[in-house]
DNA sequence: TATTGTTATACTCTATAACTATA
DNA sequence: TATAGTTATAGAGTATAACAATA
């Protein structure tokens, strides 16, 4: 047990709990620090599919809607326009992913996904799903679906 | 209304709606992106104090566990040491924060706020405190209880 | 004029290795 | 040897301005 420091204003035993006034009541703060941790166990299992959170979201939104356009998968997935680039370029470079000019609009491209991109996304998503399994076990069906319904409540709630 | 494009494989209106089969299993991405425009929205509240999320929260456990060290602190919050440096730093600089040397270990400082810290601190979770009041507007009390439980839920999981 | 994709850039957040001074 | 705080650094993630090609 490590001691407490001389000057006497540190009643905490080592290490400290966090569940006070403030910090317990600060939300957002703890929704973060959960976030972050789901992201970080979801960032190591898909490294092994050399896969990123955002660069499977990108090739799932690319397999379920084939054609789309870049700006149309950037609104969809609210990430900025630049952003998709590099995750296109990388997606194409490993042939997961095609661009083909649109011929009605030669600004624009249509993506779409290589068998091989569709085979990665089955076996990458099967992947996460069982850790989030694992992540969410904690949680019984109904508190699950709640939970879920919570965050798209939130998100869909009408911006200021 | 914008036009589909030429090869006929987009059936999508325009903009995209993201609630299909893979992306909408994705739980952890929705959680991300939940997590992440609550982010924003503390964040842009918490610019008018000159603080940033972690910045608060760090003063905050100061605030309420006068006296605890640097280490305690990085624990309690769960960031990296070197993270918290810089941190202390600007709230050392904006008397907000007062580092001591630990008589009986002179390689620990211990951190107390001062008075104007305490102030700031409360001042600025007032502010988020009302944010948060209408981010999560769209759940009664019950369901915002529930929610807040999962969060503990899932983050006090074991790890594996 | 407006839009699509792009380049360049910058800022925040998080993580790791290695140093120093103390223990 | 180990620990507390520090320095330097690197990698994600996100955001904005400005450009060329096309509408």
């Amino acid at each position: 047990m490590v001691n407490m420091n001389g000057n006497n204003r540190n009643d905490l035993a080592d290490p400290v709990e966090v569940d006070d006034a403030v910090l317990h009541r600060f939300l957002s703060y703890h929704l973060r620090r959960m976030s972050n941790q789901v992201q970080a166990e979801i960032a190591r299992t898909l490294k092994d599919y050399d896969l990123r959170m955002i660069t499977m979201s990108v090739l799932a939104v690319i397999v379920e809607h084939p054609g789309l356009r870049q700006s149309q998968l950037a609104d969809a997935l609210s990430i900025e326009r630049p952003n998709l680039v590099s995750i296109l370029d990388e997606l194409e470079h490993r042939s997961l992913v095609v661009r083909e000019r649109v011929p009605t609009d030669r600004r624009a491209y249509a993506l779409t996904a290589t068998p091989s991109g569709e085979r990665l996304l089955r076996r990458a998503f099967a992947a996460t799903e069982a850790v989030e399994e694992r992540l969410f076990s904690g949680l019984d069906e109904k508190r699950r679906s709640d939970f879920v319904e919570a965050m798209a409540t939130v998100r869909n709630r009408r911006p200021d």
